[in-house]
DNA sequence: TCTCCTATTTATAACGG
DNA sequence: TCCGTTATAAATAGGAG
């Protein structure tokens, strides 16, 4: 999509990597969202970038199968 | 996409529900390993669907931070 | 369930602030 | 880094086999 083709490898330029993160990472977020909300699917999206941030998506709730994906996501995040 | 809007509610019908699916998960995949590459960032992402099954992308190796979420998803995937 | 087809919608690259 | 715009690449809905 866009102006222009990508190639699929790593981006170099640190700026351009970060714009292009920030746009796919939402873009992926809510791609997640709609296949689990259009497909009833139970699904979590874990994104650790390499700034020490991560970024979440999971559908469903504390009582879904996943939580426990999640938790154990959550718990590792903490102690990092 | 495709030939008419789609509103973002559960799909009804569990033959449209399961092509959906099936294209979708790819496409999630996809960018998922798309946004790895281009950004060189660490991610994953889990799916369980309504029959059981489940499907997976990490990105990263076993040396990762990511593997231990990996690992408890396997491990949790392969007590269900 | 998968593949092919293609009209259409959607995501997004490049750019300016 | 975020937001808006716009041209364009990509994803995909619906239908057929």
């Amino acid at each position: 999509m866009g102006r222009g083709k990508v190639e699929l490898k790593r981006i170099e330029d640190k700026c351009s990597r970060q714009v292009t993160f920030s746009k796919r990472h939402k873009g992926l977020m809510k791609k997640a969202r709609e296949l689990a909300v259009l497909c009833d699917v139970e699904l979590s999206v874990f994104i650790f970038s390499g700034g020490g941030r991560f970024y979440e998506f999971s559908s469903g709730d504390s009582t879904s199968p996943i939580s426990s994906i999640v938790a154990c996501f959550h718990l590792y995040a903490s102690a990092t």
